[in-house]
DNA sequence: CGAGATCCATGCCGTCAGGGTATCAATGAC
DNA sequence: GTCATTGATACCCTGACGGCATGGATCTCG
């Protein structure tokens, strides 16, 4: 829980040097030092990071899987003090979150061309937690594909897409040409991504090995073509929102302007 | 530089508060050592985190960014405990980053029914920074679209795909049915993927504004049609590479495993 | 096999960061 | 003008972190 970075940049330097006293060395503190520090640090965290014998220093599995995720942790520590400065500095910064599949390249140039003096990036999001970047202040709006979990969210529809019907070729509707609502509705339906079952692709793979069938943005249904799929358009199905989202209590005039620009950069 | 988490903790509760005596409150430490704390904390990065009056505390520019990066390291710090003590535990896990376009549930799945108590994850990659998450721990293996900076890296080729040009609608060469290399040949080519000039979506923007040509594999380009665009096959381009990659030092069995069942998998 | 080298752990000590209480200063409410 | 509220300052104490000296274990080498 209460984790110290300077245990655990103590921790990196003993796990990369597998060697207390060069660990020691290279930190500039005295190696009783650090053996004190990490048999504290392994003692928080209740569990043995080291194994340590007269002779070497390995890590355990705690040990491995704690050293790949300070990596992470220093990194974005790092990054973050950078930031911060540029904050301080007058450097604004806008980050873009987008789902798979959408495009956000028109907007982005949009809207660094009205504001050539704001840093800009784009993350992408996991499919199945597209909300995510927005909420852990990784982005600050984002192009999202309903349905996402959009409680404390504010939200702005930018497009429609038509929905196709993704079935295996071997399904009875998979010869037809097209489908209406009705043919869709005695089919069980796979429409709520969660964490296990669904990253896009494993929804594709649980239609091709017949657990249901999705009705997927025609786009989507055009990238992730499959000889073992097929796809159908469904003539009165309700279209598929493209939405874009901010967390509903920022009120920036940067977010505002973005927002701005995106929706009409839209109407081409 | 050297940034203590505690004190992030004492800011990010003043920040929500906006008060230094509900925060201390908050946080089970006396009011006086929050206002310490903060101080110094602004001290040791160099910049105004809040401007206080007797009344009233706000956010400067830089708190306001600070805010958001705490989030981030916050949760990041919390997990990565989460899964130390699961690995202590004998929990493994492997995370799979993959580039926009790149299908892994097949070989996910087939690992995960091989490996039922391996935790798998997945994770999307950046297309001008493939290499980022193997690189700083948050995946172990990748599914990356060549080319991408292998330093340090092993790689298996996993699979190949033919390029197809992409040019501007107007350009002299899209009328024609297909190309060959000898025709491109002269064009400029739009091929290394750099951070300010080319996210992929970037990548197409700057095709379709006249900077050059690309060459993409076959199934981004279905994916990003775009209707100021064509795209010609160009029959004796080499194809496209799509490899497993893994830092070269890793030897453990379960990424072997992993490679063996992807390398497998994919021979249908 | 014994001497020396190497390496991590332990004991003991000093310093300073972090936490507590008491109190002041500034501001807004009435 | 009085009082309540809120952040800052002063002063003290405890304990974490760092240093030094040294012990104990193991490997190497003659």
């Amino acid at each position: 829980m209460d984790l110290d970075l300077r245990k655990l940049r103590y921790f990196v330097a003993v796990a990369e040097r597998r060697n207390f006293g060069r660990a020691a060395e290279q930190l500039y503190i005295a190696q009783p030092v650090l053996s004190r520090q990490i048999r504290a640090f392994e003692q928080e965290l209740g569990c043995t990071l080291l194994v340590r014998t007269t002779r070497s220093v390995e890590l355990t599995a705690a040990g491995k899987q704690l050293y790949e995720e300070a990596q992470g942790i220093l990194a974005a520590v790092a990054t973050a003090v950078r930031r911060v400065h540029d904050a301080d500095r007058g450097v604004q910064r806008l980050t873009v979150a987008f789902s798979p599949g959408l495009h956000v390249s028109d907007v982005i140039r949009a809207f660094t061309s009205r504001h050539p003096d704001v840093e800009t990036d784009v993350v992408p999001t996991r499919w199945w937690e597209q909300d995510a970047p927005l909420r852990d202040g990784r982005a600050q709006v984002g192009y999202l594909r309903r349905p996402f979990d959009d409680a404390g969210l504010r939200t702005i529809s930018i497009g429609h897409e038509p929905r196709v019907a993704c079935m295996p070729a071997a399904h009875p509707l998979a010869g037809r040409d097209e489908l209406t609502s009705a043919d869709v509705a005695g089919e069980r339906l796979l429409d709520t991504p969660t964490r296990r079952t669904s990253s896009l692709e494993e929804k594709f793979e649980l239609i091709a090995s017949g657990h249901g069938i999705g009705l997927v943005p025609l786009s989507i249904a055009r990238s992730y073509s499959r000889p073992d799929l097929v796809h159908l358009p469904v003539t009165d199905a309700p279209e598929i929102e493209t939405c874009l989202a901010v967390l509903a209590d920022r009120r920036e005039k940067l977010l505002r302007d973005f927002l701005e620009i995106a929706t009409a950069t839209l109407r081409h």
